[in-house]
DNA sequence: TATAAAAAAGTGTGGGCACACATTTTTTTT
DNA sequence: AAAAAAAATGTGTGCCCACACTTTTTTATA
């Protein structure tokens, strides 16, 4: 079945059947009808290669996310998600184009904005950061009518073409479970967060899900909270962990709600180590090397390889087919463990191979 | 960059270009080498679009996979990935067709792998059952150097292009050690066994794992096993565990390295449940349900759907582009609990949506 | 009724490649 | 040196669709 089957099945040119597949108008409403009900009977499908050879619209996607360095590589893996499914629709005459902010430097997010608009892009990914500037920005966007796609983190109250990303609470909800099926009843636990992050949403959630658990449960918890002024200093950090630790000797696990779990168990004394159970996030190489040592019990995957790729993938779907994604598409919440992480990564390290290679 | 730039450049027709990069012969040494030079320069790729679109070769993959029905859905899930994936090379020209068979009747499968072969397929995706019959099977189709890929189960000792699932062994080790990291020292575990799966490869290579994990930590362990001879007779079952656990009281956990967990799970008494942490395999509406209601703690996922998935895709990459897949696709090993169960399933649902909104 | 304007329908080209077939060049044979 | 065979190279059509452009038909206006 093709276009010209369909218009000679309705006795009229190929060009009123395309105008009636592409909703372009300008087709008597009897014809209309004939021609739907003949697309419909046969189950007609466009040709989607074929489409895809034929169009020259070019389309443009603009990405805004933060920088990676060896201190923090989480962004990398979102990056690289993004560049798998840049190459694999460039061939439908898509165009993306990285822009990278600090996320230390609000006037550096603003500009690289600024850059990103120059582009022009007929739709834009973006990891959103400071809440407040974040929202001028966003307004101007909504009046040039620029589709987005908010990236990993997630703000509510704004016209995005969805989220993509995880559902924070429920993740420190499964973060709260592990730890109470592993420690028993009773369980004593450290939280350690970070003063840098207190108005991360991101993190916020997963610290409401985590105490959510235990109210759901009604298991009585005793919770320690240690906040942390600067990742700065080490020594600092270590000495308030491990004097809340002596003190406490019943606190049998630890919850980091963010990345930076691998930092913080290297800095917890032998001494006090005493078959603690440590969960966190993000499988960065830094935590993964902490779960080979047995530092860390469980960390809670994002999939941000995945978020990154599926990004791209819905807004090109968005614009070249009108297709609207979910208002949210959640990531797997997966639990990574010394034993499964080699499987769990794959798609990053298949991505890594096949780019490589070029 | 195209076909015809490609020859502007190196002086000749398309048609010398095309032999080029397709490897067709007859061009001379000279303008091999030209041409070539050429194409690494510009880091020219072909046109997958424009490529496919031309193709008028057709391709026919044929899948032979286990039934499924109520009692047992397990199959459904790889089932529906290769539908997935047959939808989306269905425009290369690739028609898959799909043949079952019944687990427990040998003489079906073989009559359902002649009925394949009438097929004439390019290539084959298999489920093996049943050794020593799948042997002589095997050594036809190679002979017929019609390339195979196992899904799911693999057997060792075969020419098949690649294997498809899971590392059973490392999957039992994972087993292991959720269930240590929950009892702590000096587990007692109750491991049950079906008596059909005593030669099933997949199986023992879990409990291989299970075990292997207790030695390699030199972890004391007390392992009870229960060998169950039939599914059928559910209250001889239920006697068995019951008197197992009721006179072994210090009992914490129990394994079942197969998808039956959930029947197990059900049939503990209430008196006997003591907050036992149960593992298993698979996640099955049943054992999902299980899982729901606590009766089951963690089950392990083989990602079955895209087990099912990359099974085809990778058979049409060999056949299309002749990229050979790595000899072993291991599928991720994840942790599925209550918590997390509905973000691990996503795609098996988004298909779902896709499919049926057709 | 003639004419203009608007709506509807038709036509043709190009997008990049695959592949069959045609032509030219080179090598071998007599 | 001519003829035949083989090797190398060139040509052209079709794959299906998108979209701009052209032509025909219908409706509105004087």
């Amino acid at each position: 079945m093709t276009i010209s089957d369909i218009a000679k099945l309705a006795k009229v040119s190929t060009g009123t059947v395309d105008r009636v597949i592409h909703n372009r108008g300008g087709v008597s409403e009897k014809r209309e009808k004939i021609i739907n009900d003949i697309i419909k009977k046969n189950n007609f499908k466009i040709n989607s290669v074929a489409s895809a050879l034929a169009k020259t619209k070019e389309y443009k996607i603009a990405t805004l996310m933060p920088t990676y360095d060896d201190s923090d590589m989480f962004w990398e893996s979102p990056f690289l998600g993004v560049k798998k499914a840049s190459s694999e629709i460039k061939v439908f005459g898509f165009k993306v184009i990285n822009h990278t902010y600090s996320q230390i430097d609000y006037k550096n997010y603003l500009d690289s904005f600024e850059n990103l608009l120059k582009d022009k892009p007929n739709g834009i990914i973006i990891v959103p950061a400071f809440n407040n500037q974040t929202k001028n920005i966003l307004r101007r966007l909504e009046k040039t009518k620029i589709p987005y796609i908010f990236l990993n983190i997630n703000l509510k109250g704004f016209n995005n073409l969805s989220f993509v990303g995880q559902d924070s609470f429920k993740s420190g909800y499964l973060a709260a479970k592990l730890l109470h099926t592993c420690l028993g009843e009773n369980p004593q636990i450290l939280t350690v967060r970070i003063a840098s992050h207190l108005k991360n949403e991101t993190i916020l959630d997963r610290i409401k899900g985590f105490d959510g658990y235990f109210l759901d449960e009604q298991v009585e918890c005793t919770s320690i909270n240690v906040i942390i002024k600067s990742i700065k200093n080490k020594d600092s950090i270590s000495d308030k962990i491990n004097y809340t630790l002596k003190s406490n000797s019943k606190i049998q696990g630890i919850f980091v709600p963010s990345g930076r779990v691998g930092l913080i168990s290297k800095l917890v004394n032998k001494h006090n180590q005493r078959n603690l159970k440590v969960i966190g996030y993000d499988t960065t190489p830094k935590n993964i090397e902490c779960l080979k040592n047995n530092k860390i019990t469980f960390i809670i995957s994002q999939k941000s390889f995945n978020q990154g790729y599926e990004s791209i993938i819905h807004m090109s779907e968005f614009l070249l087919r009108n297709i609207s994604p979910k208002k949210n598409i959640f990531s797997p919440i997966e639990i990574v463990t010394k034993e499964n992480f080699e499987f769990v990564n794959i798609y990053k390290q298949e991505f890594e191979e096949f780019y490589y290679s070029k």
